[in-house]
DNA sequence: TCATTTCCGTAGGGATCGCTACAGAACGAG
DNA sequence: CTCGTTCTGTAGCGATCCCTACGGAAATGA
């Protein structure tokens, strides 16, 4: 009973939906045409709309299993790591690594990919914003727990050092799409965890 | 001889040029079209392409003003401070009330009007690339006179601080257009200023 | 085999894109 | 005044945008 009436599909759907991550990831929404995708997919556009409703619903589909793979990085950080030093370490490092892979586009889907967007679809921008805020409101949270556990100091700004680090990360995206290499990624990591509130100036490499 | 022959032009080109910062500024370049354009001139096509040329080269001339404006402020940091960290911090606080800045758009326009592009204009995002890592050899070649100086240790490294505080800018932008207020943005840039070799770690007030 | 269901390729619709041909309008020069 | 020059509005070009009507093709179920 679970096999489908009709003729079956003649393209691969998780292959196609890859092409159109890999496509969306490098020019964005708007820079992205029907054109574009369905050569990439090698399908024609009844084929496109059958499996993917609309250009706007497939964007949808990209970034949210976009945000289960490449971007699941930091969600496991905040999850898995016992203090938020440890966490926010392991997102600085692993998202210069991540920004820098070259099996895939430079930088990061959800921060770049809707910048520039006609005021028709400012809605499509207005989603990536969202999940941007909500981001930026993970790290807050964990940092508030930080103070409230004492592993930070209580006169530490939760919502300061959660802009700073969301901004970094933000930035790295930008310099890598700009071109700058996986170690000055790392270099500027380190950088911005040698600002940790407590942590000794004698850091990794310093005196 | 200075008085021009035929009939005048019967708009302000400077007031004209103005709005289309302001457009270009808040949807970039591919999200602003021609329409867009002659509505907030307030002229009809054939007058802007009369006297910009068309779109590619009116946004030119936008970015050349822009940089001698509104991004003047960084190229005045690095020109006018005697020391590189006075350069830098007064770099990362003026970014901070630039982008929050409610008379016109948020972020920086060099930074976000051309991120989001079809094949067929990459050169445009590439123009604005460019402008993007010629800021970011000065930062470098700043820091790396400061260590020739002696104002900064001999082992730190000009290019990662450069990269640094360029992804830190980068990343205000972006914070910026996504609602971060000024305060907020001011906080970021204190703690960007706080990784500087040789700061003493507590530094609450500066100044 | 036939009916049903679903997908595929062709071909194109309606809207918008950047841009421009054209003719009239407003100026200076003579 | 007329002439030449430059700007202005109308109107529309070809290209591209996202999307879809349509009929044939390929599968299942009877």
């Amino acid at each position: 009973m679970a096999t489908t009436q009709g003729r079956p599909r003649s393209f691969d759907r998780a292959a196609a939906l890859d092409r159109a991550t890999h496509l969306f990831w490098e020019r964005g929404y708007e820079g992205t045409s029907i054109a574009d995708l369905t050569e990439a997919m090698g399908i024609h556009p009844p084929s496109l709309y059958a499996a993917f409703s609309d250009k706007r619903t497939l964007f949808e589909e990209v970034v949210e299993r976009y945000g289960a793979t490449f971007g699941a990085f930091m969600d496991a950080a905040l999850r898995e790591e016992p203090t938020a030093y440890a966490a926010f370490a392991r997102m600085l490092r692993e998202a210069a690594d991540e920004y820098t892979d070259p099996g895939h586009p430079p930088g990061c889907l959800i921060i770049s990919a809707a910048t520039n967007v006609p005021a028709a679809h400012r809605d499509v921008q207005d989603a990536l914003c969202r999940l941007r805020n909500r981001n930026l409101e993970r790290f807050e949270a964990r940092l508030r727990a930080a103070v409230a556990d004492g592993e930070l100091p209580a006169d530490a700004d939760p919502r300061a050092l959660a802009v700073f680090y969301a901004a970094v990360i933000q930035g790295m995206s930008q310099q890598a799409r700009d071109g700058v290499g996986r170690a000055q990624l790392r270099a500027v990591a380190e950088l911005a965890l040698s600002t940790w509130p407590g942590t000794p100036s004698p850091a990794p490499k310093q005196r």
